[in-house]
DNA sequence: TACCATCTTGAACGATTGTTCTAAAATTAT
DNA sequence: ATAATTTTAGAACAATCGTTCAAGATGGTA
């Protein structure tokens, strides 16, 4: 029938997620992405739509990517040994990349002013609270966590907590203290 | 001499702060900050510069403002009253006015790629930790914590929190969830 | 009163923004 | 090989970007 694309969709929106990821939204141009991605103007808007439905769709692929993330590395034989590993792993990519949670950098940058960005965001946030609930739930039926904690509560602020590790990276660019923040939040959690 | 200004220079930069703190550096235009600030374009740059150095007026003038705010807001009889009060003002104007600190928003949009930025931000950053640290050393000193606790790590873990606690606003805008997870933290602080 | 440094005004600058369009190249089923 | 159809390349769009500039208005000083 007709010509097949000669690139690979999903790979090339990555490239597109990558930049936004490091730059941001508005700072970043459909030059720039022109540049980036290796694409014509036309193929990115006839493949993704225009910049903002492209930026959702990289915000997407980043949030549904993360929650892959957070649940691979949360192995250990107990409940608080995984979430142990879920905050490590994060503070891990973190200083091993140098790069923070898009997702975070788009809430301070959007999530107050595009009701879609706020959406995804919000979404991906609840499915990661919730992660973190079940374990803590089952932490608590298992004694690792005393009786009278809320795992709701708590889950909610280990999340809370990941943004705060994630400003004093950009703020120290010191991996020993976000290491040593992790440390003591795991300590507060775990009592 | 000469002229003198019909305007107010300090006056007229707190309206191109407010309209910076709402829509951030990048998708704040010239034209915006031309009407906002009631100003024409020339007297803008005469007065302040460039847009960029304008921004950074704005940030400082932001900061110096804020720390004010914390140091008003650490009213009390004991060291630990202080420390809960700033961090209950500090969540009731948030809540009130609906807009989360300025220089986190900064911090994710900017910091991590403008030296000026990151450098302001940075500062503001340790004077308010270090006003933490201290009122929680007196606090350790009068046995309101526990001697095994470190001020300093504390008051970073506390100025962390504040960024966690600004994401949760924004994400789940519920006032009461907000003042939820602040008290979850000060109890956690007082053990 | 006359001067003149400074402020205000608004038009205008070139560059860049996001987006669209046309025409040529490429691919595949017939 | 032909026809159908899509992808490409890149020129071009109007709009907006941040910034500058020249000319008129103002008011304190000599």
């Amino acid at each position: 029938m007709a010509r097949k694309k000669e690139f690979d969709p999903e790979e090339r929106m990555e490239k597109a997620r990558d930049l936004f990821w490091e730059k941001g939204y508005n700072a970043t141009s459909m030059e720039d992405l022109v540049q980036t991605m290796g694409l014509n103007r036309g193929s990115i808007y006839d493949t993704y739509g225009d910049k903002h439905s492209l930026y959702l769709q990289c915000l997407g692929n980043y949030a549904a990517e993360k929650l892959k993330e957070h649940k691979e590395a949360a192995s250990g034989t107990s409940p608080m040994e995984r979430v142990e590993n879920m905050i490590r792993s994060a503070v891990e990519a973190t200083v091993n990349t140098g790069k923070c949670c898009m997702a975070v950098n788009s809430t301070f940058e959007l999530a107050a002013v595009d009701q879609s960005v706020h959406s995804i965001i919000k979404n991906n946030w609840k499915d990661i609270v919730d992660f973190f609930e079940q374990l803590l739930t089952d932490a608590k039926a298992q004694g690792e966590i005393s009786a009278d904690k809320d795992p709701k509560l708590l889950a909610e602020f280990i999340a809370a907590n990941f943004t705060g590790l994630w400003q004093t990276f950009i703020l120290s660019r010191d991996k020993k203290q976000v290491e040593k923040l992790a440390q003591f939040l795991i300590d507060m959690v775990k009592n």
